[in-house]
DNA sequence: ACTCAGGTATCCT
DNA sequence: AGGATACCTGAG
């Protein structure tokens, strides 16, 4: 065990906003996260205090980096330029941008395309039971990439991959033999970064923009899907001033689409 | 039964 | 370059 200061973390936000889909509420305050080899329990204890069920080495060297901890998201934006957006940041506090693994936010969001958030979760966790190694009871870690690379069409097709498992499949191949580094793209920055993600299989702009901010934390990546769209059009004339919020424009998007999809009612 | 879901590839004009 | 359409499948 060990407790951790994290402010702002809200679990349940960050847990809920779409940007992981191995994190999951166990209780009102208690959350499981899996990523790499590594499963942990988090307990909020108030104050921006957190119960971490590893030890501290562990909390140092792995889950302080996967939470960010080290960045100040209160810090991190300029003053939001207008109502929409100030009620957006205010709402969605606590929320951070997560530093998941390129590979498996590559694939997660290859995953998403027309489909909802319970459904990817549903999708990737059937994905990591067939093919992930077991890491804790009844957890098994996100499959790798020669694991993805090898299945069979039909041990796809029984994880509900639908019209995307060729996606998966192909670009599993691309990155386990090699020809696709993605260690190595992390060099580049991120206009010939985006261009180089929209290369692979399933991969076009919403999911090339999904991965550079959650996978390679680039965190001026400005995804747009649906809600965000909708946001934009109703709330900006379809014109957002996201250079406004340059290097951080994906923070606010991440904030839009939190807000957003917190009052459906409000399209 | 029906629409919609954190889109992309392909085929048009 | 920009618009229309098909696509697997679970959730509401």
């Amino acid at each position: 065990m060990f407790e951790a200061t994290i402010s702002p973390l809200d679990l349940a936000l960050t847990a809920g906003s779409g940007q992981c889909f191995r994190m999951a509420m166990l209780s009102q305050d208690v959350c499981r996260v899996v990523a790499g080899h590594r499963c942990v329990t988090v307990r909020t204890l108030g104050g921006g205090r957190f119960l971490f069920s590893c030890d501290e080495a562990e909390y140092r060297t792995f889950w302080a980096g996967f939470f960010d901890a080290d960045t100040d998201y209160d810090g991190l934006l300029p003053a939001a330029h207008d109502a929409y957006a100030q009620a957006a940041v205010r709402y969605a506090r606590g929320v951070r941008i997560l530093r998941q693994q390129p590979w498996e936010a590559l694939i997660s969001f290859i995953l998403s395309q027309r489909r909802s958030i319970p459904a990817i979760r549903l999708c990737v966790d059937r994905l990591c039971r067939a093919y992930g190694r077991p890491v804790a009871d009844g957890v098994c870690a996100f499959p790798t990439p020669r694991a993805l690379a090898d299945a069979p069409p039909d041990g796809l097709a029984a994880c509900s991959l639908g019209y995307r498992a060729p996606y998966v499949s192909q670009t599993a191949r691309l990155v386990a033999s090699g020809e696709v580094s993605l260690d190595a793209l992390d060099a580049l920055p991120d206009d010939a970064l985006a261009s180089a993600l929209q290369r692979l299989p399933g991969v076009g702009p919403k999911v090339a923009a999904c991965v550079m901010l959650f996978g390679y934390h680039r965190l001026n990546a400005f995804p747009v899907d649906v809600w965000i769209d909708r946001v934009l059009r109703d709330q900006y004339g379809g014109q957002f001033p996201r250079e406004l919020y340059a290097p951080c424009a994906g923070v606010i998007q991440q904030y839009l689409f939190v807000y957003a999809r917190s009052r459906p009612d409000a399209r």
